[in-house]
DNA sequence: TTCCGACAGTGGGGTCGCAAT
DNA sequence: ATTGCGACCCCACTATCGGAA
């Protein structure tokens, strides 16, 4: 171990600051079920962080090696926790339990301490740690996972929770609307920055049968659809059901690439095009520029991580084409 | 030979700051 | 004052390339 010895400041450097990335698992196949030789955890909704604590004090680094510090006031105070020792997990802010991704978007330019600290006041965020990378200035990376778990159980932090079962978990996580699981082979190694099959991660991901009301041209190339603008009608008045309005759902143009999609989506559109947008709503100007609008007679499936406060699709992928079903019968849930 | 990992470029929701309008 | 754009955070998907298996 080069350098062990040397207990500096400049152990630091002894550690590639990248933080370790997991595979998505193939939806069908899902994640391998052997508790024995692979350790399972919640996937956590909220900013990857490496956390750096050395002589009383703390430094946070995101996953792109940005320091991200000033923005987590309520996080000093795992200064006392050891002497020397470096970090993986993950930050999150937990309403009624289950963390809340968007909670964490105000944080993201935040340099200013008393904004910060009154962000905290409200709405304090949380260290999940999940792994040690280095400790008392020995880097622990070449040693496997149960050793590096073994030493984070040794320390007064929060740490994720370890279960075997990963058909139980699956359950639990997805009947408390936790994000998904991540599983982590025992035996493994931490790998700085790289994407490893050791470590795979599988998200619940709801399907949702949407309306095309409109789409855009890809940016580089005015051929190719780049994204469409998807609608779910809703019922405004509950005692006139015959009543519904088409209410705007987001962009959606992940997965569109494939040549499939293209030509059917074009033959199907094109006769469709109207001069203005069938929405209900008013759609912002920022999703409906270069847009071209279509009849809504047109459903798709999306796969999607719920619905944001506006009422539209989380990192939505398109999923294919529903020709078996009425636009009329698009609903949420 | 095939397959996998790394990379870059497309698309998504969201927030903020800055420069052009 | 308003608007557009890029930089950040979290992503999925596609195409490509080079090296490992």
């Amino acid at each position: 171990m080069p350098g062990a010895r040397d207990f500096g400041r400049s152990c630091a450097l002894m550690v590639d600051m990248r933080p370790m990335l997991a595979t998505p698992a193939d939806p069908d196949r899902g994640l391998p079920k052997d508790g024995a030789r692979w350790a399972y955890e919640v996937k956590w909704d909220g900013w990857r962080v490496l956390t750096e604590i050395h002589d009383g004090a703390v430094r946070l680094w995101s996953r792109s090696e940005r320091e991200i510090t000033p923005a987590f006031p309520e996080l000093e105070s795992l200064a006392s926790v050891h002497p020397d020792v470096l970090l993986d997990g993950e930050i999150v802010i937990l309403a009624d339990g289950v963390p809340n991704f968007t909670a964490l978007a105000d944080r993201i330019h935040l340099t200013d301490r008393r904004r910060a600290s009154a962000l905290a006041a409200k709405a304090p965020a949380t260290l999940i740690a999940f792994d040690v990378l280095r400790m008392s200035g020995v880097d622990l990376t070449g040693r496997p996972w149960r050793e590096r778990r073994a030493a984070l159980e040794e320390l007064p932090v929060q740490a994720s929770p370890i279960y075997e079962d990963v058909d139980v978990l699956l359950a639990a996580t997805q009947e408390q609307g936790l994000e998904g699981v991540v599983a982590k082979r025992r035996s493994s190694v931490y790998r700085p920055g790289a994407r490893s099959s050791d470590w795979r991660k599988l998200a619940h991901r709801r399907v949702q049968s949407v309306v095309i009301g409109g789409w855009r041209p890809e940016v580089n190339d005015r051929n190719q659809i780049g994204a469409l603008l998807i609608g779910v009608w809703s019922s405004p008045d509950p005692d006139h059901p015959g009543s519904r309005q088409l209410r705007f759902a987001g962009r959606m143009g992940s997965g569109l690439a494939a040549a499939g999609p293209q030509a059917d989506l074009r033959r199907l559109l094109t006769p469709l095009k109207l001069d203005a947008s069938p929405f209900d709503d008013a759609v912002p100007r920022l999703d409906s520029k270069g847009a071209t609008w279509v009849e809504p007679r047109i459903v798709v499936d999306v796969r999607h991580l719920g619905r944001t406060e506006n009422g539209r699709l989380r990192q939505p992928v398109f999923r294919g084409i529903r020709a078996d079903l009425e636009p009329e019968d698009v609903r949420y849930e």
